[in-house]
DNA sequence: AAAGTCATGCCCATATACATGGATCGACAC
DNA sequence: GTGTCGATCCATGTATATGGGCATGACTTT
């Protein structure tokens, strides 16, 4: 049976009532053939999210109407284990369930995309495969300091991964311990491969319609695509959850937060750079006209936002495909060449080496 | 034996290991002569108020770093009324407490000032004392509202209410509804004498040196103070409540919401209004210079910022005060007039006419 | 209550910053 | 190598910030 996950915008409500409605709802639910698994509520803003095993959404919600009459104002079909991951529980947390207890737990979570990528080698002499096992190093250096501030993987993409933190400081501490070891690392000569970049975002769980979590998870991976080398790069909403301080979390080298118009054009920006990156006729007039502005503008924008001119952002988008392609052996180079929208074979590895400090036929280096 | 509040910042930490970390304190307490009542955390902050009853601020310091070595960052000295009805108990909750289970509540709240002023009636006819227990009735209507709304009332001054809630959304729909209550009241002829105002901001119960929740009470009386009639302000702290939804709950009519900026020109300008209100040398240029800047801007600042001219503010501002102090019959007509910067007995009752619709000598209407 | 005076409120002209788009020069694609 | 494309500069337009000055009306005095 489907598991879903509902939101509740309930104005007037305590936690208490919640609970009392929950209460309802675990009275009535077999009537319709649903399993109420539990519930997160969030007093100060007035939200709350349930978690309902279900036949359908339509049983969901004629049993909450029933109940309670507070009738959900989203539904979204989820997968428990995905819940889980990024919300840290399925069922009642152990003390308050069984008791009829209060629960107060807010379904509110800071994502943080973090990406690792390979770049040159700074000293030319290290080209033998001495320590090419540093990418794997470093995502467990990554992944044990997720490990120590609470944060959950929720997704473990090749580049990197996306992390669910119900602590904004955490998340802060989690991203600076991250950033901090890897510099370290560089320090040493033999830790010079690769660059780690960090994107923040906050976000419920049902909102919109690009899933569960779906527009704090999109948010984060695009601010960690245009953080530079070793940066933390956060959306307006994280700034919103450190109001009373006045700048300590937040504002600190390495640190940037975008305001509200600056992650609407960068939406725009990456809805369009997403669907032609692989189209080689595409230049910086054509995607200035995509997004409504002089391709003057649109260069001054991108260095701000991004700190990269259009072409050398694209480029840089177009090699990273690339070498996720090369890492899983999809298709020979040229194929690859080709379809990362480059016009020429030569000009693609020329680029290559230039970025990644080896031939596309070099590349992967780590054997499997 | 007096009670202490104070603020740790525990960035690392979870609401088992903050449950744990109050446990610790429990052991030992004896030791210091303290007793730790409760405590609120905060996880996505990362913040954490602990409730101690003790000797002295050092006692706590000392028990805090013997238990578990989380030194607190600030020490209150507070009283137990008042704590609990800022924060609504004093004790574990039911349910947590006693099964060492976890409390994962906030210290954050909302808190609202709103103020009730008469006003001059716009039907002359109505001069005989036919209604004059209107402000009660008005009183009444607006603490029934913040009852429905689960707010509490913290302070009952005489010209209006302090209100805490635990929840942002509830206490904009109790502000609704104050306004909807007093709009239909003022459709009605019988009711026109009254006027409400009504400002809010957010924070937490320790935080810089204005005491317990000193900062966001002040904040919240100063809206209130440069609310319009039926206007309800906001800090920018209340938006940074409402992250996710577009504009639902704060964008409306008869509502509008500070930027940064604005409060702090907000605070600049009422530290010296309080302070020079009574000062009858004082004028826009003085004011300017005090404020750094000239009187242009002044004016422009105050109109965009208050609706009213400066003269105009601090004339309403003088009449309010003088209107108090009609009310609690402190000193005669030109004793109060002067005490409130007018330079001229004849003046100050052609203003207050011209306000409230009534001489100083009849004003304080209702009969005790 | 009425008349006089002088500060206030408001408008204007000016200054500043910022956004925008075309032109130019140099680099790099192929 | 060469021709196209992108990075940068500059000139123009737009929005906002600022301060002086004049007519109104706020405030004092009789």
């Amino acid at each position: 049976m489907p598991i879903y996950m509902d939101r509740h915008d309930v104005p007037g409500a305590t936690a208490a009532d919640v609970a009392q409605a929950h209460q309802e709802d675990l009275k009535i639910q077999d009537r319709f053939g649903c399993r109420a698994l539990t519930y997160w509520f969030d007093e100060m803003r007035g939200t709350a999210f349930c978690l309902v095993e279900a036949p359908n959404e339509r049983a969901v919600h004629e049993m909450h109407a029933l109940a309670h009459g507070l009738i959900p104002h989203q539904i979204l079909e989820v997968e428990s284990s995905v819940v889980e991951s990024f919300l840290g529980r399925i069922e009642d947390p152990p003390m308050a369930g069984a008791g009829g207890g209060v629960i107060n737990e807010s379904g509110l979570r800071v994502i943080m995309a973090v990406s690792v990528h390979p770049c040159a080698r700074s000293s030319p002499r290290m080209n033998a495969g001495e320590g090419n096992s540093q990418p794997r190093m470093i995502r467990r250096t990554i992944s044990d300091a997720i490990d120590r501030y609470h944060g959950t993987i929720v997704e473990d993409g090749g580049r990197g991964y996306t992390v669910s933190f119900a602590s904004a400081r955490n998340a802060m501490e989690c991203a600076i311990e991250i950033q901090r070891c890897i510099g370290e690392s560089r320090a040493h000569a033999s830790m010079k491969e690769c660059e780690v970049c960090i994107g923040f975002s906050a976000g419920i769980p049902v909102a919109g319609d690009a899933g569960f979590f779906g527009e704090a998870v999109q948010t984060a991976g695009r601010l960690c695509d245009i953080a530079l080398p070793g940066q933390v790069v956060l959306s307006p909403s994280m700034r919103d959850l450190f109001p009373m301080e006045r700048n300590g979390a937040i504002d600190r080298a390495g640190f940037s937060v975008l305001i509200p118009y600056e992650l609407e054009f960068l939406h725009r920006l990456m809805d369009i750079v997403e669907d032609k990156w692989n189209d080689p006729d595409i230049d910086v007039t054509k995607l200035g006209n995509m997004i409504g502005t002089s391709k003057s503008q649109l260069f001054r924008k991108m260095v701000t936002l991004t700190g990269r001119s259009p072409n050398t952002f694209i480029r840089e988008y177009r090699l990273r495909q690339a070498a996720a392609l090369l890492e899983n052996q999809t298709g020979t180079i040229s194929e690859i060449a080709y379809e990362c929208g480059f016009s020429s074979l030569s000009y693609f590895s020329k680029c290559f080496k230039k970025r990644y400090g080896l031939l596309p036929s070099e590349y992967p280096v780590d054997a499997d």
